[in-house]
DNA sequence: TGTATTTATTAGGTGAACCTAATTTTAGTA
DNA sequence: TACTAAAATTAGGTTCACCTAATAAATACA
């Protein structure tokens, strides 16, 4: 069996493999990331390996073994779960799940996230926007599609953009939006194709048809009906 | 702020009082209550003690502390609101609660424990039949009255009984009645008084009226019909 | 290509929470 | 009251997860 004290490591590992895309992660990232000192991550990668969980040398850098993926998978449903718990059945707020979440995703009882996940009303995604693994440990393809073809009502999440000017960046910056930025669709004015949208909790914008079209996202809410 | 660590502490010793009403606390109960050492857990009450959470005195045995008891009320107030919650809400059988609960009365956040208590429906009774304190760490008190005054579909414990002979033990004893079993009222036979009962998941019995008058019990759940 | 900087590694240490074995204290009883 | 059994205490050890400081290796770039 896993050790609890694993899976924050087989998490940390995930999430940053994941947002490098294939980049090798470090001892340093995990241990910026996890709040330790590099010694400390280090003596601990040596126990994974030896637990054939993970793959680490110098050079290559820390992979997660088939096992070690498959044990990351349980551990983010977990933590995906718990949140989206959190978040629709106590109706705490975005920012305040996370922390919760990674205390309760220590407790080990399959049977409990199975029925908070019912509770919940089962959704592919948590409440930022990312993607809940099945218990077989396939996550739900996210359809990226831009912002344009929302409809009114839509809740998504910002997966990137479709150009990379400066200019456009920095527009986006000065708006204070972001990857992974959870946006609510509120109103589309279809003279000109523009699109409002709230986000960080009472922000609202109107984003051009020409900026909506760039935004690339991704619907939370389950069967929305958004184009994809 | 109170170590989580020191909340096992506390709700043991806290229950251990209670269950002898007075009687001191001992280190070796302690220890077995809590499956460690004597000399571990006598370090630890050093600590305590140097907490102000308890007293401790060869002599006198352990007691808590005016604040001890606070925090004790406060971590059984946790403990049974998460057995509730675990029970009501996610219908997890009664004998799986107990374990689970005692690793998520872990976490920390008087919040999630309040909106867990709403989704339960606020009883004052956990499914063990044991009385949730309030945030101010008072006990509602459980309204103790004899079993013969049940109304139908009550469910209701065994806090005592009103009569020592050996023979009424006895019986109590061949039928798997102990203090603390949970009773449900399943029928009220109005031309004997006797009253039929169900138990440890699937018993039933049929208990005299002259039985059920001397099992006292309060009811479990909230604005129960029952006469007191 | 050589040097500066970053990153990884080694060595050794701390405190917490446990333990066992030995000793002392307390309490119960012949 | 003296003796024995039980309970408490002391002393000293282990493991675990963390740390710091020093060294070695890798990488970046002038």
């Amino acid at each position: 069996m896993i050790k609890t004290s694993d899976e924050k490591y087989l998490r940390a590992i995930y999430q940053i493999s994941q947002a490098e895309q294939g980049q090798k992660a470090t001892i340093s990232e995990l241990a910026y990331y996890l709040d330790l000192k590099p010694p400390t991550v280090l003596e601990r990668l040596k126990i994974l390996q030896a637990e054939k969980l993970i793959t680490y040398k110098k050079t290559s850098g820390i992979h997660l073994t088939k096992s070690g993926q498959k044990e990351a998978m349980n551990v983010v449903r977990k933590h995906r779960i718990w949140e989206t718990f959190l978040h629709k059945v106590c109706k705490f707020s975005w920012s305040e799940v996370h922390e919760l979440a990674e205390q309760l995703q220590n407790v080990n009882s399959e049977k409990l996230i199975d029925r908070l996940y019912t509770l919940s009303g089962e959704p592919q995604f948590d409440p930022h926007g990312d993607p809940i693994p099945s218990k077989t440990g396939v996550l739900p393809s996210s359809q990226r599609r831009p912002l344009l073809n929302s409809v009114e009502g839509c809740k998504c999440v910002v997966l990137g953009v479709n150009e990379d000017s400066t200019d456009f960046l920095n527009y986006l910056t000065e708006l204070n939006i972001g990857l992974n930025e959870r946006l609510n669709v509120e109103k589309l004015f279809s003279f000109d194709g523009s699109v409002k949208v709230k986000y960080k909790n009472s922000v609202t914008a109107v984003l051009s048809s020409k900026v909506a079209e760039k935004i690339m996202v991704t619907c939370i809410k389950a069967n929305c009906l958004c184009k994809v």
